[in-house]
DNA sequence: ATTATCTATAGATCTATAGATAATGC
DNA sequence: ATTATCTATAGATCTATAGATAATGC
């Protein structure tokens, strides 16, 4: 006999619903329907619909701010490598999670507030994963290997990139989406792109 | 004595509102308030808040559309030219409207069906642009002075590095933001980058 | 006569909770 | 004894409309 997990059930709808419709979109009954529990359940574990809420953003920011750092975190290879491996390791995050960008970069814009918290400490990580990084770079640029710039554009120009295809996919599916077969081989493309991109940027 | 244009009024509240919350953050009853007028005079000019918002989308989905067009539409200039002034016409467009992009993402993902009425006349309109360009990308390549790629990839590139920043700003500028003194400055230096990239790209 | 506007309210939907009941762990 | 669950419903909010009234254009 499986021993319920009612709470379990309940996050695993919330993120679902949550993430499809947002959280204007989204509807408690819904919720609850989805985790095959009673609507009074989300109450009774979660207090509010905004707790319920706040519980699944939470999670789904640390998460895109992580995905980053394990990405572009390996400092045993070399620079060139070390961008090359983090832009296809980003990408190969976004493909299993196609839809958290939009939803984190929604929810963060209709109630800003919610991103207070968090401010400090991604851009506290985020800082301290560019700041090697720039050594490199520098370094590089000194042996005349590649252009100077600095670390923060080129990571944005990274970001930009990777994840406005999954951002924007189903506006710009009418118009790119002949470049591929399907939607899988699409994204293989953009990811060859990407680096090809970004070597290009820097290399002299 | 101005006299009052309320279909106009509630136009402008519903935009407003629209824009920044969404279909479903949205309520009738503030953009009525905000139009100076009673809540029933929304139903008497527009039957329904869908009806209503279906005007807003389709007019802010064709302006982004065609804003591309008129950004790339020079065929005058030569090549390059034409490339940098139109990532920096786009670019330039997108700040006047920094809201534009997310919406017609968010609303277009949330309702798919929305899109379908436009998508076969944007693919047609956006293909008969990036024909021309192919054209004098392939002469271009052809005498040797740039890489051969496929104009679809490079319009994605371009609009990736031009419109990612806008959707993601009010995430990405704890991060970022001390890239510049301000939001604005913060934005010039990204129309300059996204230029060099994109010239890095092709140039050989 | 037609068009525009207002008041009042119906009707639907949604979040939240009260209070009773069942299950669980000492 | 405590924790989990259910039923029933309160209370708030939102869209939409009916019906009366005022303004406008022939």
């Amino acid at each position: 006999m499986k021993p319920k997990d009612t709470e379990g059930e309940i996050l695993r709808a919330a993120e679902q619903e949550f993430m499809l419709k947002g959280f204007d979109g989204a509807k408690t009954a819904s919720i609850a329907r989805a985790a095959g529990v009673t609507h009074a359940m989300l109450h009774y574990y979660f207090r509010t619909k905004e707790q319920l809420f706040d519980r699944i953003l939470t999670d789904k920011m640390s998460l895109m701010g992580r995905s980053v750092l394990t990405a572009f975190g390996d400092s045993r290879l070399p620079l060139l490598e070390r961008l090359k491996e983090g832009i296809s390791r980003h990408f190969d995050f976004l493909m299993e999670n196609p839809d958290l960008p939009r939803f984190v970069v929604n929810e963060v814009f209709s109630r800003p507030e919610r991103y207070e918290v968090m401010r400090e400490s991604i851009s506290r990580l985020a800082n301290s994963l560019m700041q090697g990084i720039q050594c490199e770079l520098d370094a590089l640029a000194e042996q005349g290997e590649i252009v100077a710039i600095d670390v923060r554009v080129l990571m944005l120009d990274i970001i930009s990139l990777n994840v406005f295809p999954f951002i924007a996919y189903p506006v710009i599916e009418p118009v790119f989406g002949s470049l591929a077969a399907d939607r899988q081989q699409f994204f293989e493309m953009r990811k060859a792109e990407n680096i090809e991109v970004i070597m290009c940027r820097i290399k002299k």
